[in-house]
DNA sequence: GGTATGTATGTTATACCATAACACGTCAAG
DNA sequence: CTTGACGTGTTATGGTATAACATACATACC
């Protein structure tokens, strides 16, 4: 499977697959996709954008979970470490991993016009970073690369 | 001039050099390095590590200057700018630019242990980054690359 | 079944990060 | 000497995130 990416595609579909194999992962760890964590992750797949901690929240509220922030902090940081989520640095929001269970090395690009945020194959890039942290003998945990930009169809609009 | 990396070195040297750098850009740039500013600027050198825009602004105050967030945040902003500070996202802080002037791509590598921030040497990791990036029909025009991980010492150390 | 233990959720309170909007001062151009 | 651009100071507010404690729920074990 190459990255979602920009382009239109079967948002139901997507959608689903991806629950099915959070609820699959979950299993074999020894990890727990309880109703919040599970509707943070559904909200995150409708959105099929980065959201804010605050956003899901309100979200969560309106549907009878807590309403108060850690509720929702406490979700997302969950999915994140399980790999079901991402964190958007840039953005300070989330966003709903797109192939979760793969190994990967997340890259966004980030439209600075619709924010609609893609991950993008970034083995190549995280290669080149390693070898630049190794020069300098820094062991690299995690990274996040994140790029601004336009995406295809804001490009074409101006 | 290669990274200045997590190794000692000649903190006052580095520091006068950069300033010295510093005014120069602004002379040639129609933009002017005004006493806050500049002192900011200092401020961050001396410390020689991500400061938050709070962290800045405590010491401005200490100095006389106007003791509010939008003057650290409007000075460091303008120093981002003006490529002398770079921003971390993953910090939510600010650290001088090592190399102000010269044409770069800022890859940082974050000690999680004693919080040291370097600059390594992005362009390949740029290059892979805008591989990817084609290959969706995005135009990058801002990317962050930042790594958490261990420095040498804190490496030494465990 | 009953109970202990760990984990998840709910809630209060607070800390931390960032910016909008307006007032005042200064300096250079006209 | 006035106008306009820019920088700084200040008030107020909005957005992001977490510490700390209380409660409930599940599972495993007796």
């Amino acid at each position: 499977m190459q990255t979602p990416a920009f382009h239109s595609h079967d948002h139901a579909h997507c959608t689903g697959d991806v629950l099915a194999r959070a609820d699959a992962l979950m299993s074999e760890r020894a990890a727990r996709l309880t109703p919040v964590r599970r509707r943070v992750l559904e909200i995150l797949l409708e959105a099929h954008r980065a959201m804010g901690a605050y956003d899901v929240l309100q979200r969560l509220a309106a549907e009878g979970f807590g309403n108060q922030p850690p509720v929702a902090y406490r979700a997302l940081d969950f999915l994140v470490e399980q790999g079901l989520a991402h964190r958007i640095q840039r953005l300070n929001a989330f966003t709903a991993c797109m192939h979760p269970g793969e190994a990967h090395a997340p890259a966004f690009l980030i439209c600075r016009n619709c924010n609609a945020v893609a991950e993008a194959p970034a083995s190549p890039v995280l290669a080149a970073l390693e070898a630049a942290a190794g020069s300098e003998g820094f062991a690299i945990e995690r990274a996040s690369i994140e790029a601004v930009g336009l995406c295809p169809s804001c490009q074409a609009a101006a």
